[in-house]
DNA sequence: ATTCGTGTTTCAAA
DNA sequence: GTTTGAAACACGAA
């Protein structure tokens, strides 16, 4: 969404037009000025305008389009040219809006650990990053302030893609090798398949499931063909095969 | 008709 | 310091 953000905005004059005004924290960005530059840090999208710094967050169901199929409209990027529409249908999401100038404490503020996307990160990385943490590899694997950007879709599938007990305390896990490459396998692979004019959500009516074990509860490993289980961890689901990850 | 669960983060409490 | 649970929200499915 952050590069199709940047090839939709290009460098000219951007407002806002808000619909929904619980989305907008901080200043009113209604003015237009040219942006500077589109980036993404974890799971925040930042676009830098002129003088201010416009935080997204699209949390579980916002998404960014061209064309609006549906869906609750929470507000307008204008440009020159077409539109963008910030769709978010469980209004989660949240727009941020900050002097630029603020943007470097702000983003400090969040704690965010290391990027292990698009570089590939080494298996005494990955092993390193989570050092120390006393719970279960799947929900270290989602820790923010350790390695910032894997959700819970990403920490079941990396798992599942190693071999890995999703249960496996942090301070057990061996492979980490596995993790390393799989990590990063996994998330090439989502972002070179998702990407396209629109995100389409995993429970969105119509949209196909492209995971391996996220959703699957009940089907078939497609590797061995045991039945995939779902369970509950730190209250979020894991999906995993028993077989291949010894649950 | 309620309750549950949901690609997340943050804050309080254990 | 670390981990867990609830809340923010809307809505289809159970």
């Amino acid at each position: 969404m952050t590069r199709n953000l940047r090839d939709w905005l290009g460098e000219g004059p951007l407002s806002l037009e808000l619909v929904d005004p619980r989305l907008l924290q901080g200043e009113r960005p209604f003015d237009a000025q040219p942006v500077r530059r589109v980036f993404r840090r974890a799971k925040y999208c930042i676009v830098e305008r002129e003088d201010d710094a416009w935080v997204l967050h699209f949390r579980m169901t916002g998404k960014v389009v061209l064309e609006r199929p549906g869906g609750k409209l929470r507000a307008r990027l204008l440009t020159s040219g077409t539109p963008v529409h910030f769709l978010d249908a469980r209004c989660l999401g949240e727009l941020r809006v900050l002097p630029r100038a603020d943007l470097e404490a702000h983003l400090e503020s969040k704690n965010l650990g290391p990027e292990p996307f698009p570089e590939r990160q080494s298996a005494a990385w990955w092993s390193q990053q989570l050092q120390g943490l006393r719970g279960a590899i799947k929900p270290a694997l989602m820790r923010q302030d350790r390695i910032a950007g894997l959700g819970n879709i990403a920490a079941s599938e990396i798992c599942f893609r190693a071999g890995v007990d999703p249960s496996k305390p942090v301070h057990q896990v061996q492979a980490w090798e596995r993790i390393a490459h799989e990590a990063w396998s996994f998330l090439h692979h989502v972002v070179d398949q998702e990407s396209g004019p629109e995100i389409h959500y995993v429970n969105e009516v119509g949209s196909t499931n492209p995971f391996q074990v996220y959703g699957r509860e009940g089907e078939a490993c497609p590797r061995c063909g045991a039945e995939i289980q779902r369970f509950v961890q730190s209250s979020r689901s894991t999906f995993a095969c028993p077989r291949c990850q010894g649950t």
